[in-house]
DNA sequence: AAGAGGCGTAATGATTTCGTCATTTAAGAA
DNA sequence: TTCTTAAATGACGAAATCATTACGCCTCTT
């Protein structure tokens, strides 16, 4: 999950997007709207962290142009202004939550989650396929009730394949949501890590892969009843 | 555990601060209302001690505004209206629990750790970990049955891996729950406190680690049959 | 007021992860 | 089948993260 953060402030920002690193999301940051735009348009972020009060163009400025251009990316708007006048003025906008400042990082976190969850339509944390649980809230995979000893990076790609189940993810998709930076265009770092995950994931007994190879596309994710 | 107190009357706020730190909490005070709902939103606290008389916005407005802000952070109210209705009113007002003043400090503290227990669902006061009993109550640790010789800090923190057995906790939280001030991000404390209560829990002749480290994500505790 | 112990900091050493590269294997087209 | 290209795999090394130790400040006790 890729998560741009648009905050003016340094130590906050710094805090949050350490935060966020430390639980599992590739991150982007900020200090200012019109990056913030030029940013939302490289990548398509799972959520924007929106602070209002920004230089340059404001924070609800940068939501309306970004509505104006059929982007819509979860926004999360964070702000000072403890005004339910601002609150509505925000939703309106096409902010889909709002979070008042200062807040806990906790609650950050938690709406976050809910956030990515509902842009891919899960209404719960958990995922099963085949003699998989991907718990999302825990960021744990059990097979067969084991925990499995995921890195960081594994679970990610296998959550976001999971999360896009059924659908083909193409190794430049998996490098834009998992990966903090650019990753070269030579590189075959995604390969190197569904071998891996692969390898952790499989069962020794049935010979087919839940993670399938679509030959010049990407990966797909199939459980083994499809 | 991470509190915060509000209470107008200084004497009897540092007394209960006091007792509240030398029992192993993390405390957080302010004599108002406004700095309260403030403090509250910037933290996730464990529990909040609110006094129900206080300047400006009062103890029962503070905790309708947190509970209209969907937190649902433990309350324990703390008045000297000692009537039927006000405290029907606290209740029915989303409080979880009431005190009136004067009361014992001893029973204060039991109250709090009772709302603890219940939030993290738990029913008992002790913790049972492969070899570990953790006493929250008493707040000690026995192993096999030995009394261990924890520092407050120590005991804190694997109190707090222990209650969320399983889960993995990341560094941020555990600063943000255990200590009182904000720990400097290029700090190591949390690592190093890790390190002195591994010495003092773990098993020789187990060479399984209780504190797993996951890297990048924080610590998990796991009993060894997981 | 002095001593002890807790605790945060910083420095150093150990471990793990992960990206790269080289090689092998597999897939699809002619 | 054979050739071409994509993907899988394994080894290696750099970099990031973590563990551990030593040190010094501060607090609390006596």
């Amino acid at each position: 999950m890729r998560i741009l953060l648009v905050e003016d402030k340094v130590r906050l920002r710094e805090a949050i997007a350490k935060a966020l690193k430390q639980s599992g999301y590739a991150v982007d940051t900020t200090d200012n709207g019109n990056d913030a735009l030029w940013m939302a348009q490289q990548h398509s972020y799972n959520v924007i962290l929106l602070d209002i009060m920004i230089p340059g163009i404001d924070g609800l400025e940068v939501l309306v142009k970004l509505r104006d251009q059929k982007d819509n990316t979860p926004v999360l708007l964070l702000t000072a202004k403890d005004t339910i006048a601002d609150r509505v003025k925000g939703l309106r906008k096409g902010a889909d939550d709002y979070l008042i400042k200062p807040f806990a990082l906790e609650e950050l976190l938690a709406r976050i989650e809910a956030l990515c969850r509902r842009s891919f339509q899960k209404s719960t944390s958990t995922i099963e396929i085949d003699d998989l649980t991907i718990d999302t809230s825990a960021k744990s995979v059990k097979k067969n009730g084991e925990l499995l000893d995921l890195t960081a990076r594994e679970y990610a790609i296998l959550e976001y394949l999971a999360l896009k189940e059924g659908a083909v993810v193409s190794r430049t998709e998996i490098e834009e949501h998992i990966y903090d930076e650019l990753v070269s265009p030579m590189s075959n770092v995604v390969d190197s890590a569904i071998c891996n995950l692969r390898r952790k994931i499989s069962n020794e007994d049935l010979d087919k892969e839940l993670i399938q190879t679509k030959r010049g596309q990407g990966y797909i994710l199939l459980p083994t009843s499809k």
